[in-house]
RNA sequence: CGCGGAGUGGAGCAGCCCGGUAGCUCGUCGGGCUCAUAACCCGAAGGUCGUAGGUUCAAAUCCUACCUCCGCAACCA
């Protein structure tokens, strides 16, 4: 048994979850989380929103209300969407309302202080004279100096994905007034990337992460790590802790206190646990505890270089074991040909508060974007085939394979297990089993490569199998004169279903409770081994049902 | 020399790292079955694996060049 501390990245608390959001990351890691405590394994699956940065001041602005106040409301919301979808944090609290998310940010600025870390300099700002105020990197827009492309954000060139900075972002204007954003000078605190060569190449070497992922981070290395500056001037943020007439007003970068999120939300839940946040350190601090971020793959320079970076210079917490980036999900819409943006007005399928208000079941988009998961390339989200593939696989698969033994057993046999005769268990029997076998290790080897899209794969593959089984079998017509063959059908027809509920229970909780209340089964109460071991003949089942109903629309 | 992703039967994908008879799902057509949600099972049609060279006994897979498409102009992950 291993101790696991899984983060997903942490929305940002100024607007709505939608599609793309989950399928990237809270959903994989979710599924990975119950997988990990399936397998016996103590894991906290910690998440929070990220509240600080100039976009919610505009917000806030914008709605006569104070930034945090947006970021609350919308930390609701999410928090809403993420329940909705059966996607269960052990905590979810934020960057602004974490009382210790402060003490904690201020602290690794000032340990990285006092080891000299910073280069205090003037520097040249954006600054927008209309609005009297500096311009963060969100809301400045020009060309990218690296690679020419136009309208990138000041932050970070999602093309070259090269970090951009006042001198490497031509043609400046401010996305706020509209107007150009001229340079004004004033004073930041810089932190020199290329410093942490050295660690970060050493964690590359040895974090678990996807081929491309890594491929990618070396290349970043290899092209130059910068120097940047981790505070900014504007007032919603955490304020800088030093004692410098220069530093007033300042505040850490939303991408340097945020971060630091995963930490200050895991004190919380230890004091909301057992009374004592400091025992935040049996998870940052331990060599037994894994920590695993899953993230979108725009975050990519921010986990495994600045990340790596900060955790290096405070010295005390533990790297991550690994970093699960995936890729974006595009949206397809029925009667478009070509990929679009998505679209506020055409709603409900997009939205996650839509799609639950609705009355869609979370349990069929879970499973719809997990078999499409952007894993390791872009793919495209489209309704039609989410209701394609619940028809398909779900309810015509899954579901009827379900229902057809379930009921048969009832009709012929009675609400029990099949008490079977061993000898009659023949070669397709044996094959069957073997297969089932075969999947268990092939759904825990595809976990253990961080795809949870193939784990659902072989487990669908399966599920097609035992209908083929089924077939083979012939219960119908094998009742009429040979019952005990029949029974042996039907028992392996009936652990077959034992497996499924429990293999597929960590991508659909609420589904697999009904499963396993037809086989009168404590879900909780099952590990991840107990999938492939043998039923008792003679226990008692449930009733069987309808597990999906076939959907014409979203 | 922008960065990244991708070009495989009608659609969506796997295979490529570690060359050796091209695989899966959906769709289409034909058949079977009747336990089951008009569900399930079997069979068939359909691909010179973007193009052109190269290496090799052998290339979807390795090498070279080229072509095309997608995202990067935001409610962003």
């Amino acid at each position: 048994m291993g101790k696991y501390l899984v983060t997903a990245g942490l929305p940002y608390s100024n607007g709505r979850l939608h599609v793309g959001h989950i399928a990237g990351c809270y959903l994989p890691a979710d599924i990975w989380v119950r997988y990990l405590r399936m397998c016996g394994h103590d894991v906290r699956y910690i998440c929070g929103s990220d509240d600080h940065g100039v976009a919610i001041m505009l917000t806030a602005d914008k709605e006569g209300k104070t930034p945090r106040e947006v970021a609350s409301y919308y930390n609701q919301k999410q928090q809403m969407a993420f329940k909705g979808l059966g996607i269960e944090f052990d905590i979810y609290g934020s960057t602004s309302g974490t009382k210790f998310h402060k003490e904690m940010s201020q602290h690794f600025f000032l340990r990285m202080q006092e080891k000299g870390l910073f280069e205090k300099r003037r520097t040249r700002q954006f600054y927008d004279e209309s609005k009297e105020m500096f311009l963060p990197d969100r809301f400045v827009k020009g060309e990218c100096g690296f690679c020419g492309t136009k309208d990138q954000n000041g932050d970070q060139c999602e093309n070259c994905g090269k970090i951009l900075d006042v001198d490497s972002l031509k043609s400046a204007y401010s996305t706020m007034s509209g107007g150009a954003a001229t340079v004004k000078e004033t004073v930041h605190w810089f932190l020199d990337l290329s410093k942490f060569r050295p660690e970060v190449e050493a964690w590359l070497a040895r974090a678990e992460m996807r081929e491309n992922t890594k491929a990618y981070v070396q290349s970043l290395i290899n092209n130059g790590l910068v120097t940047r500056s981790m505070t900014r001037d504007i007032e919603w943020g955490i304020p800088l802790p030093i004692d410098d007439p220069e530093a007033k007003g300042k505040v850490l970068y939303v991408w340097f206190d945020a971060p630091i999120g995963y930490i200050s939300n895991t004190m919380e839940m230890c004091e909301q646990e057992c009374g004592h946040a400091e025992r935040y350190s049996d998870w940052w601090k331990s060599k037994e505890t894994k920590i695993f971020h899953f993230i979108g793959e725009d975050n990519t320079i921010f986990h495994c270089l600045i990340w790596i970076a900060m955790l290096s210079a405070e010295g005390s917490l533990s790297l991550p074991e690994g970093v699960v980036v995936n890729q974006f999900l595009n949206i397809q819409f029925p009667d478009k040909s070509e990929v679009e943006k998505i679209s506020k007005s055409r709603g409900t399928a997009i939205w996650i508060e839509d799609y639950l208000s609705e009355g869609g079941d979370p349990d069929i988009l879970r499973y719809y974007l997990t078999s499409i998961a952007p894993e390791r390339a872009r793919t495209i989200y489209k309704p039609d085939d989410l209701i394609a593939k619940n028809n398909a696989d779900l309810a015509n698969v899954l579901g009827n394979f379900v229902n057809r033994v379930l009921s048969f057993n009832l009709k012929y046999v009675g609400a029990e297990v099949p008490a079977y005769d061993k000898a009659k268990v023949g070669e397709l029997d044996r094959l069957f089993e073997s297969e089932l076998l075969a999947t268990h290790k092939r759904v825990g080897e595809a976990f253990d490569n961080y795809s949870s899209k193939m784990a659902l794969q072989h487990i669908m593959d399966f599920a097609r199998a035992c209908n083929k089984y089924i077939d083979d079998k012939k219960p119908w017509s094998t009742r009429k004169d040979d019952m005990e063959t029949t029974k042996v059908t039907l028992y392996y027809g009936i652990r077959a279903i034992h497996f499924l509920t429990l293999a597929l229970s960590p991508f659909m909780p609420k589904k697999t409770q009904e499963m396993a209340k037809m086989l009168d089964l404590k879900l909780e109460e099952q590990k991840w081994s107990d999938a492939v071991r043998e039923l008792v003949p003679g226990k008692l089942l449930g009733t069987p049902g309808i597990l999906f109903q076939k959907i014409d629309e979203i």
